[in-house]
RNA sequence: GCCUGCGUGGUGGAAUUGGUAGACACGUUGGACUCAAAAUCCAAUGGUACUUGUACCGUGCCGGUUCAAGUCCGGCCGCAGGCACCA
């Protein structure tokens, strides 16, 4: 085994002596390529499994590329606000400073001996002042143009880590961190205004270069719905409120309304006779977590408050309930319900017995000219003791539910009992529901038919029969039999609406609403808009579910806010010769009742310029806020007259590879684009959107298939043990050859053995005296191709298939008495971005005495990859019985006839008739023989 | 429930744009070397059958398109991640 301890060491003492990956930001004489790190949080336990995965990724592309002619930027830094560090503080009274850099020396030290390219002098952390001296300054643009704001509202409050919490650090009701029961509850809160950002941050989603998955999540966060505003009176007032809905086709089936229980409107409008009653079910909601509420959501609770609305598109009455199944927090916080065709506008109304008015029909067959109208019914009956479904047997032998036209005057429930007893003889029934109505169009002796059916369901009460002589036509069926035998599309809807306890949501043809009938649903709504529009009773409105970004946490050990509350009641920003407002230090780092721990400080709280006396804002900054900006910083780290240098920001954005875990694809993501768009918007920065290219590695999971961590520790690997063990060059080459980088897998040991006597391999080969300045033509195509390949494959981040061809390069290598010289070189150059210690160690032994980082990447020839003869498959009726060698030239009929020449082919052909011969030139030929 | 992605040997995974399914690696088996072992090198390795060459089967399941389907279309089943009363 070579000495790879001996190596790695040697080769990591000379790039740091060296100053090997130092970037010069200021040489705009090459192109560029900035290859971006999620960087870590620096947390007690070191560097896990899945960190070099995406390290040794954008590692590898970053060597390529400037092997290839480009100024890289690859740099590295530390999240270093934080939890943990608080923690400790709290716990030991000391201050979190020591602690945070404690870690950051073990994290930097684990980095550095996997031979990342990193160029440490860029390095940041958003915990040094210098730093935060730019996010509090990015802070209070925010503050100055308006979108950072201090308003009461709703938050997320965590009792046991004293806090507030942003949406998504709460994950069914708990805390992200530590799963602590999260309750809603309103308080004077920062917050950073998102929407205002959410249409230029749904563009900008159609420019980059990112996971699928990724964007549709932002948009979803996003929650763009396009609908209208409608305005309802309130009966026997001068009071109206306004409601939010995406179906204003549907307001002809509205047949009450919703107020979420906080909506201000309520205590003032509820009757006399109810107040006791709401202000009861208030009262319980208020009690409600977020938990609650999530998880009671199965039922429908609410109450009506006496009083009545009035629909401006008829003047109907309709009642005005308060429910919690409508948030006060978006939209209008005032629903119309439509039961018809909302499947919990359905749910209330039928718990609550209010009733539902259908103004869609769902549409079967197509509309055709001179259609004859009549009314019509599907029946469905249902035996419950025996939990089978009745169906007439036809002529042609399949089963069909009871239909039948209505006579005039005559209700759908009558011509369904009357044909039940007609075609079965069955006269102990229950009328269960009649369903929505659908609109049917069939053909029947030439003629053209338009029928409206209603689906009736019965049970079953007795065997009781009016005449039996009916026996033979029918059956009785299971629902899976009934699903399985019936045909007709009508009878299929019919049974579907019958079991479903659901609204019909879908499109369908406007019935009972009068302007709107026979229009469909985008029609209808289009009209229904301007017809609002017209009366002045609604507009056209778009809401988002994104809401504002809290943007203060009750403790310590995060960016003080640049804020003042002066004497006078006046809010003071902090002048940019304050910045940056550093943390105190403290005795009491806890916070007590729910107070920011800067509470305690004292003089510091206090604040007295040039006369001016308040008291500085005592809550910190969260997390994700020196994170939504520094892949700027990178660029120009050490600038202290502004957050980057411009004409530095203009030549190196955007980001042009960007890796780390899925796990941020809402929150950093979004919260990095929402900073960039801002200051993009400022002219602060040059680009719409900072990250080009975004992609999420896998999680490496433990040998039993199981995500690492403290359940399974026996699972856990460490990859510095990996490195003491093997060295640097096979983890990196390990992990990259595991599997797609995307790809969630599972550790393997014997695949890090694998990896390990892979390099072995290389190691005997260099030093095996193979390597001659001789040709061996045996080899070229081969090398050529795997040129290419790995250089592919490198770029689009298939490392995975580029390390595999790199293996099938060395096997072949093997084979040959003569290694070319130029070819070891060559090949060295391909593996260096994912071995790098190895590699230059090979390099020097190549007769080479600076490192091979700048050596240019290797080419190939195009020329060399086509081979004059080839193997293709020859096929009879689709399968392979022969395999022939071609000339790349040979014409079809060449082709052809060797193909039909084959002796195993003749035997296949033999006694049938060559229909067909397909040749695919150099790929394969088919035989189509009968 | 909705959205997104994924189902291929004993295992991790390849397979161009529809064109020889299983590259490469691990594992297993056999052989060489060795006093022996390790390491290394060589060979075999989807399943079944026999005569060792060939036949049949085979990419979650059912159906379709095509000369040809892991790949495209329709319908199911399963797994993973995300969202979840958003009107």
């Amino acid at each position: 085994m070579y000495d790879f301890k001996k190596i790695e060491e040697k080769w990591r003492n000379y790039w740091q002596e060296n100053n090997t990956f130092y970037t010069d930001v200021w040489d705009f004489s090459k192109p560029k390529f900035y290859a971006l790190d999620m960087f870590p949080y620096p947390s007690g336990v070191g560097l896990h499994a899945g960190h070099p995965e995406g390290y040794t990724a954008t590692d590898i592309v970053s060597r390529m590329k400037r092997m290839q002619g480009y100024n890289v930027l690859h740099p590295m830094g530390y999240d270093s606000f934080g939890l943990p560090a608080e923690q400790y503080a709290v716990t030991t009274g000391n201050h979190p400073n020591g602690f945070t850099e404690d870690n950051i020396k073990i994290f930097t030290n684990q980095l550095k001996l996997l031979g990342f390219d990193y160029d440490w002098s860029k390095e940041v952390r958003t915990s040094d002042p210098k730093f935060y001296k730019w996010t509090q300054w990015i802070f209070k643009k925010l503050y100055e143009d308006g979108y950072a704001k201090y308003i009461d509202m709703p938050v997320n409050w965590c009792e046991e880590l004293g806090t507030v919490l942003s949406n998504d650090e709460v994950i069914d009701g708990k805390s992200e961190r530590g799963g602590y029961p999260v309750i809603r509850k309103n308080m004077k809160q920062w917050v950073i205004d998102q929407a205002a950002f959410a249409e230029k941050l749904l563009e900008g989603l159609e420019e980059i270069d990112w996971p699928e998955s990724t964007k549709e999540m932002q948009k979803n966060w996003i929650g763009k719905s396009i609908g209208a505003g409608v305005t309802f009176k309130i009966k026997d007032t001068n009071k109206e409120f306004k409601v939010f809905t995406t179906r204003a086709d549907t307001l002809f089936g509205a047949t009450y309304c919703v107020m979420s229980p906080e909506h201000e409107l309520v205590d003032s409008i509820t009757s006399k006779d109810k107040k006791e009653e709401v202000a009861a079910y208030k009262k319980e909601c208020a009690k409600k977590s977020d938990l609650e509420r999530t998880e009671l959501n199965k039922d429908k609770t609410g109450v009506f408050i006496g009083a009545y609305a009035i629909n401006p598109v008829n003047n109907d009455e309709i009642p005005i309930y308060i429910s919690d199944y409508v948030l006060a927090t978006y939209g209008t916080g005032a629903i119309m319900a439509v039961p018809a065709h909302d499947d919990r506008d359905y749910e209330f109304a039928v718990k609550f017995n209010i009733p539902i008015i259908q103004v869609l029909e769902e549409e079967i067959g197509t509309a055709k000219e001179s259609e004859e109208k009549n009314k019509a019914i599907v029946a469905i009956v249902y035996d419950p003791k025996e939990k089978k479904y009745l169906t007439i047997k036809t002529k042609n032998n399949e089963n069909v539910l009871i239909d039948e036209i209505r006579e005039e005057n005559e209700s759908a429930l009558n011509c369904a009992l009357r044909s039940i007893i007609e075609k079965t003889g069955y006269t102990d029934l229950k009328l269960i529901e009649e369903k929505f109505k659908i609109s049917y169009h069939y053909q029947y002796n030439k003629k053209n038919y338009h029928s409206e059916v209603t689906p009736v369901l019965f049970e079953l009460q007795s065997e009781k029969r009016k005449d039996s002589n009916k026996e033979n036509n029918i059956e009785w069926l299971s629902l899976e039999e009934t699903q399985k035998q019936l045909k007709d599309e009508l009878h299929i809807k019919s049974l579907e609406y019958i079991l479903n306890p659901n609204a019909m949501s879908g499109d369908g043809t406007h019935i009972n609403s009068e302007f709107l009938n026979d229009m469909k649903k985008q029609e209808a709504i289009d009209t229904m808009i301007s017809w609002l529009e017209e009366k002045g009773v609604g507009s056209r409105q778009i809401n988002y579910r994104i809401r504002e970004w809290i943007f203060a946490r009750q403790r310590y050990w995060g960016e003080p806010m640049p804020i003042v509350y002066l004497e006078n009641g006046d809010i003071h920003v902090l002048d940019d010769d304050e910045l940056p407002l550093t943390l105190p230090e403290l005795e009491d780092y806890k916070g007590h009742g729910g107070k920011a721990p800067l509470e305690n400080a004292n003089d510091w709280k206090q604040y007295n310029h040039n006369g001016i006396k308040g008291v500085r804002e005592t809550s910190t900054m969260p997390g994700s806020a020196g994170s939504s900006w520094y892949f700027l910083r990178y660029i120009d780290p050490h600038n202290d007259k502004e957050f980057a240098d411009q004409k530095l920001l203009k030549h190196w954005l955007p980001v042009d590879l960007y890796i780390g875990g899925p796990e941020h694809a809402v929150g950093h993501l979004l919260y990095s684009r929402i900073w960039n768009r801002y200051l993009y918007d400022k002219g602060l920065s040059p680009v719409k959107e900072p990250f080009k290219k975004l992609v999420h590695q896998g999680m490496i999971l433990g040998s039993n298939g199981i995500k690492m961590g403290k359940r399974y520790p026996e699972f856990v690997i460490n990859p510095t043990d990996i490195v003491n063990e093997y060295g640097a060059d096979t983890l990196r080459l390990y992990e990259m050859f595991m599997g797609p980088l995307e790809a969630s897998k599972p550790w393997s040991d014997q695949g890090v053995e694998g990896a390990s006597k892979f390099l072995d391999r290389i190691y005997r080969l260099y030093t095996s005296g193979k390597i001659k300045t001789e040709e061996n033509k045996n080899l070229s195509k081969i090398y050529n191709q795997t040129v290419k390949k790995v250089t592919e494959d490198f770029e689009t981040l298939n490392f995975n298939t580029a390390i595999s061809q790199m293996m099938i390069f060395i096997n072949a290598v093997y084979k040959e008495e003569v290694f070319p010289q130029e070819y070891a070189e060559g090949f060295v150059k391909l593996l260096n971005p994912v071995a790098p210690h190895i590699t230059e160690e090979l390099w020097e032994k190549l007769g080479h005495h600076k490192t091979i980082a700048f050596e240019p990447w290797p080419t190939y020839d195009e020329s060399l990859l086509v081979e004059a003869e080839k193997e293709i498959a020859v096929q009879v009726n689709g399968k392979v019985r022969a395999t022939i060698m071609i000339n790349v030239n040979d014409e079809e009929d060449v082709i052809k006839e060797k193909a039909l020449q084959e002796e195993n082919i003749l035997r296949h052909t033999a006694g049938k008739e060559i229909i067909k011969v397909i040749v695919i030139k150099g790929k394969i030929v088919n035989i189509v023989a009968k």
